[in-house]
DNA sequence: GGCGCAGGATAACGGCGTTAACTTATCGGG
DNA sequence: CCCGATAAGTTAACGCCGTTATCCTGCGCC
């Protein structure tokens, strides 16, 4: 595994062309995601030797590591908004629908593994403040999934009272615990983990169907 | 943040009780663990410092960092087998008890965000080794929740031919996703925890009885 | 043709996990 | 009573890491 001696062939960016770099970056960084599978692996030193580069340079277009890695996810992450729309066209039945999406998620998750922990399993530092809801909701893929469930109300199928945004959090809940458990925990005898998710979202739909919607408890027990 | 200079009172052990910087180590990582709230900052040369010894003393007692902080979580999570334990005394309800386990999980997961991250949130080296079936059997709390859900299917509150570790599997990736989605992403607006969790997990029972049980898909599609 | 500045490179700092080799105190046995 | 074996550490060092301050260099415009 030692340390590819650089392409060699890298010449420095012209003029306006410092963006250049900023790109042959993150493409490093996630060849080196996939190939390696882990995040430790990848390190700013591997990177540019990667792209041909001294280990500073990366920070003429990064701020630090962390920016780095969410910059590949968020852009590994944007097909993940394509792979579950593409999973939901064509689909009449809009509870189906939620299916459809719920199983792409896992899927590509686990497809994804090292990508889904960076971007779904971290918490530190900037990363915090780096993974806010403006961040999460131009990723997009979950306003597509409040979406579908507010069409399952519209149609009926899920009761008039509900907040679509709040069942799309417990729809994201259900498929991104099945998700990180079947990925961090993959010595565990799973079942099939695609029929898993088909179970468990159907108890899922179902009983959102059946028990009352969501409130939130602000005055349910007012002022303690 | 200067690292403290050492207790400086710690003499070396007598002959039989290595052990004891042991449970030394055990103690000051985790109280690290819990002050820094950070796995990064808490090194093996922090952790040394605390008790009052040399970094590689640490590596007599422990063959690497991995294996000490899991040691540390695993030491904190036999609290969680209490706690759900605790929840769930004088329950009458076999249903209601998965609620008060399923609660108690998700709130001991908000109090220990850091440790619940190194127990349940990675992946990498020989953690994933560490972290195999035997090792969660034996933390216990999930054989407890198994048999919480078999006392369901006693009762008739689940239907019959449901297979209690599937369920507690699912009603296992229900509460993971809610704790740890609630903990990598709090600046997302999320109703009240707890509340949250009632909701989900009422309307995951519900939808457990409602529908029929899990089924693996062996011949469900005969060999593709 | 020279000069400003974008696009890098060099060198270094402090911290990290880990290892090899050495030291010291303790304790059972002669 | 002392002595050597050995448990329980220490010292010194290696190679990696992220990051910063500083310096260089050649493209493109006047």
């Amino acid at each position: 595994m030692s340390r590819a001696p650089a392409p060699a062939g890298r010449t420095r960016a012209r003029r306006g062309e410092g963006e250049l770099l900023h790109t042959q970056i993150l493409d490093a960084a996630e060849q080196l995601l996939i190939e390696t599978g882990s995040e430790e692996a990848v390190s700013i030193r591997r990177i540019a030797d990667a792209v041909g580069v001294t280990p500073p340079s990366i920070y003429l277009h990064f701020a630090d590591k962390d920016e780095l890695l969410f910059a590949v996810c968020e852009r590994e992450f944007e097909e993940l908004d394509r792979v579950t729309e593409q999973a939901a066209v064509g689909v009449d039945d809009p509870v189906d629908e939620l299916f459809k999406r719920g199983k792409a998620y896992v899927r590509f998750g686990l497809e994804h593994p090292e990508q889904y922990r960076i971007l779904f399993l971290r918490g530190g530092s900037h990363a915090a403040a780096a993974s806010d809801e403006s961040r999460i909701r131009r990723a997009s893929a979950f306003d597509h999934m409040v979406d579908a469930v507010g069409r399952c109300v519209t149609a009926g199928a899920l009761p008039d009272g509900t907040d679509p945004t709040t069942v799309a959090l417990e729809l994201w809940a259900v498929v991104h615990g099945l998700t990180s458990l079947l990925i961090s925990k993959p010595m565990f005898s799973w079942p099939d983990a695609d029929a898993l998710t088909d179970h468990l979202l159907m108890a899922t739909c179902a009983g959102l169907q059946a028990v009352p919607p969501f409130t939130s408890p602000k005055r349910r027990a007012a002022r303690r």
